[in-house]
DNA sequence: AAAATGTGTGTTATCGATAACTCAAAATTA
DNA sequence: TAATTTTGAGTTATCGATAACACACATTTT
């Protein structure tokens, strides 16, 4: 491997000069300067970030934890975290904790053992308040992203899951549906409580009352269980329409209602939140409430380098992301 | 920062002896490796994995460089890579080219000097060979996924391009489509190249001709891009079928067809490489020829793995792995 | 009992880069 | 011309960890 060494050698100067030259610090005169870096493009030199960020004390390397890498809300906002990072000078590192807290904490600990500059964190669930604590100890700065954690003070971004939610579960009851099942995450999360909260709110609004057997809770990535629309299924006084928590989750319910011989919308209208990214424009066909993914992670990137760089007000912010209701075929009046 | 130092005062042993009881190695009392670790973990010990990569020349890093984080194919893919790098204890950094040269150009930089042991590399095309032999230059194994580049000897994990564009575009033909389009991938891709030649075979092997005017060629992520489109749907003589080279641009343009009034499949027949992932589910609508993306990663990561810690044979080794016909609704018999 | 081994631990040098300090020669000022 | 300042470097210590060697003491072998 080529070192500042080598190059100094070649050169005929010192290891300081040349980090000099890397860096444009110091006074070094014009010769010297290019007789340097002819010598480092022959050599093909290439600086080595760990030697460097051990003395420097600092990586330029910010982290990306995200839940689940094969939901498109996910990688749209990672695709604005990126932008934003790269733009600022920082290399992003992605993580993907698959809504499992194992093996979040794994990456935590990776994260620190790496001591990246930052963390963008999607958490997992109210549980990932240990995770969060422990970057706190560490003093790695953070801002959290989509999820709520009781507990904990940081830089926020979030959607407006209420309200998204209660637009949802209206637009279902203006199309005279009274029998809304909700399909959600756990109650561990803060947009599975606040989702309800908005589905509950609808039905007060209107004067309908709300039903818990056609709330059901399952984890927010596994869209292969179908054991919740078997539920719903065979109530006793079947749903006439569904609310699904996320986009993932729908999807779920839409390929188990298929399976089973039952038509959408023709047999149960179905909304849900969270688009499906570039995929929606295959077949735009879902009513959802979709959410500005890039802008999350845009935007959460911009806080947490504004925080890295000092540049951030002492206390902590919190952004909401309006959500948009949009209005598709999965929706239809009940006859 | 808590270092071995501090471990090593507080036990009151030296910080080599820390060390020792990090990495289970040399001997050690089991009464002082007990001291030691209590310490530890009061007070929060974390390894700075920077130092020890410096010291042991590797990181245990490895990283996965894929060319559309937006694409379902690549996620699923990353999903199989990462699967298989914690099974093997690595950690892998994901890095999102864009289809984009320079993108792919200053991560490799990145990669270069964060040290990483190795990197799986889906490259944007021919002209990533720099790239390659930049890496190779500087000893880092690679493993390329998916495109094939001439000019360099590596372990590689591909698709049957061809045979999958053959069977696809034979489906058409079966359903008595003779003019056939097909938009493809940039020239400079190993994929577009194949995926053309299976077209062509498809149409020599039935006594078909090929309209050159029929072919077009994009940015296999520009899903955006409508002139493509256009071009058939103005030919003077225009397709009844539509061949995509991959799944975004079969998204591209079934989305302009359909803001131009045409129905899939009444109008036109549609086919693609690739599905579409976990969003597949939601409407199994296009026909396409799915690629096993989970194995891609997971076999790749394998190839990597085994070449960084010398189990590999010498010679580079090429899989392929087959395509799978799926038939859906976005084809049918022409009338 | 002397010699040879084994056990547990410490010392020193090193990985590649940079900060802080030093210093000779050149340029400027009085 | 002597004193001062500026310029363009070099030296040394350091970041946090580990390899290689050294070494005292205990144990086993002859």
């Amino acid at each position: 491997m080529i070192t500042i060494y080598d190059i100094a050698e070649k050169a005929g100067v010192s290891a300081m000069t040349v980090s000099r030259v890397i860096n444009n610090t110091g006074r070094i005169s014009e010769a010297t300067r290019k007789r340097v870096k002819k010598v480092m493009e022959e050599l093909h030199y290439i600086p080595n970030s760990m030697a460097r960020s051990l003395v420097l004390q600092k990586t330029k390397i910010l982290s990306l934890l995200i839940t689940d890498i094969t939901n498109p809300f996910y990688t749209t906002l990672a695709r604005g975290a990126e932008d934003a990072a790269l733009r600022a000078g920082y290399r992003l590192l992605f993580a993907n904790s698959d809504e499992d807290y194992a093996k979040e904490k794994g990456y935590v600990d990776m994260m620190l053992s790496t001591r990246v500059d930052g963390v963008l964190f999607a958490p997992t669930g109210d549980h990932s308040l240990e995770n969060l604590l422990q970057l706190q100890k560490h003093n790695i700065p953070f801002v959290v992203l989509d999820r709520e954690i009781p507990g904990i003070e940081a830089d926020l971004v979030l959607g407006d899951s209420k309200e998204g939610a209660r637009k949802l579960v209206e637009h279902l009851i203006e199309l005279g549906h009274h029998r809304i099942a909700m399909i959600n995450g756990s109650p561990d999360v803060s947009t599975a409580r606040l989702r309800y909260t908005g589905y509950r709110e609808a039905h007060l609004l209107s004067g309908l009352a709300v039903e818990d057997s056609l709330v059901i809770h399952r984890n927010f990535r596994d869209f292969q269980d179908e054991s919740a629309l078997d539920a719903l299924i065979h109530h006793e006084n079947p749903p006439t329409a569904i609310f699904a928590a996320n986009n993932m989750l729908a999807i779920g319910a839409i390929q188990a209602l298929r399976k089973r011989g039952l038509q959408v919308p023709s047999d149960l209208s179905v909304v849900c939140f969270d688009g499906f990214g570039p995929t929606d424009a295959l077949n735009p066909f879902l009513t959802v409430a979709s959410q500005p993914a890039y802008q999350f992670g845009a935007l959460g990137m911009q806080l947490l380098i504004e925080r890295i760089e000092g540049e951030a007000t002492l206390e902590h912010r919190k952004m909401i992301l309006p959500s948009e209701l949009l209005i598709r075929s999965s929706t239809q009046a009940l006859a």
